[in-house]
DNA sequence: AGTGGCTCCTGGCGGC
DNA sequence: TGCCGCCAGGAGCCAC
């Protein structure tokens, strides 16, 4: 799934393909991909310019001057630069000029477009969270995030509305980095703590960037080639296999209906409270651990 | 404030 | 081998 490093990968590889290229067509073949009318789409992209490719979280926008078309590829969204042998329709594509294709593939089609008039950004962005690639986003900024907040650390690194970009598997990766417990309530953290999680964040985002997102589903960027970071993972979909730093096998709960794992050892429980232990829903049955198969 | 449940959607898997 | 049913998961929504 695109999280902030995939989608800054596309960025990085789009960039230099699309900018100062006119917009000269937009194909529709999937209706639901917006819900703007085809027709409003193109009235507002056709015919400008790419002055920029953008990412604030997980969304994308081709900045077009005075309207950016944003889009968030979701679960299972591919920006591909060619139509790969044998796939079926894309949900959309664009036309440029000079010539260049870019089409929207989606299997789940869960991804979305909008075409949003840069005075209305401020207003399509209002609810979005620090970027945590930005200077804005400090130990003391993440300490104010922080406080106050019942919700566990893992619930807290999921929601867009404080920071934006992070998903399920920097969210986890993240919180093994800073020897945080994913059930830890977000308002325990002390400053020490802060400034792991802070860290920890900056490194694990940092580290997906530089090699290229994480490619455990269907990411790939826009000529197909995938990332590396997946080689990299110490916790995410490692249910059962041994912790990369001290071998206690790797742990899979449920928190906020959201898969999790971590080391119970390299995290250990402190601060959590008891009853959020048990009520956190252990990995379901055999799916995720027959004999170390699956990987869920 | 926070959570759980539901929705969207489909491929891939377990179970039989 | 084949079919059924479950499930992940980002985000928005509603109920509690």
């Amino acid at each position: 799934m695109p999280e902030l490093p995939e989608v800054e990968t596309i960025r990085r590889r789009l960039a230099p393909l699309l900018v100062g290229r006119d917009v000269t067509g937009v194909t529709v073949y999937d209706e639901t991909v917006s819900d703007q009318s085809v027709a409003e789409l193109r009235r507002l992209t056709t015919g400008r310019r790419v002055e920029a490719i953008q990412r604030r979280g997980k969304y994308l926008a081709l900045d077009l001057g005075d309207v950016w078309l944003v889009i968030h590829l979701r679960m299972t969204g591919q920006l591909l630069l060619s139509r790969p042998e044998g796939a079926r329709l894309p949900r959309m594509s664009l036309a440029f000029a000079p010539p260049r294709d870019l089409f929207f593939y989606d299997t789940r089609r869960f991804g979305r477009v909008w075409a949003v008039r840069q005075a209305r950004l401020p207003e399509f962005f209002a609810e979005m969270g620090v970027e945590p690639l930005s200077p804005e986003f400090t130990v003391a900024a993440l300490r104010g995030l922080l406080a106050g907040r019942r919700q566990p650390l893992k619930a807290f690194l999921l929601d867009q509305r404080r920071i934006a970009g992070v998903g399920n598997i920097y969210a986890d990766e993240t919180l093994f980095r800073a020897h945080l417990h994913p059930l830890r309530a977000a308002g325990t953290v002390g400053a020490r703590s802060a400034q792991h999680l802070h860290d920890a964040l900056v490194e694990t985002l940092t580290l997906g960037i530089a090699n290229a997102g994480t490619s455990v589903d269907t990411f790939v960027d826009p000529e197909g080639a995938s990332g590396s970071f997946q080689e990299m993972l110490n916790v995410y979909q490692r249910t059962g296999q041994p912790c990369r730093v001290c071998g206690t096998p790797i742990e899979r709960i449920v928190v906020s209906g959201r898969s999790t794992h971590f080391c119970p050892r390299c995290q250990p429980p402190r601060h959590v409270a008891s009853r959020a232990r048990r009520s956190s829903r252990p990995a379901t049955s055999a799916r995720s651990t027959v004999g170390g198969l699956r990987r869920r």
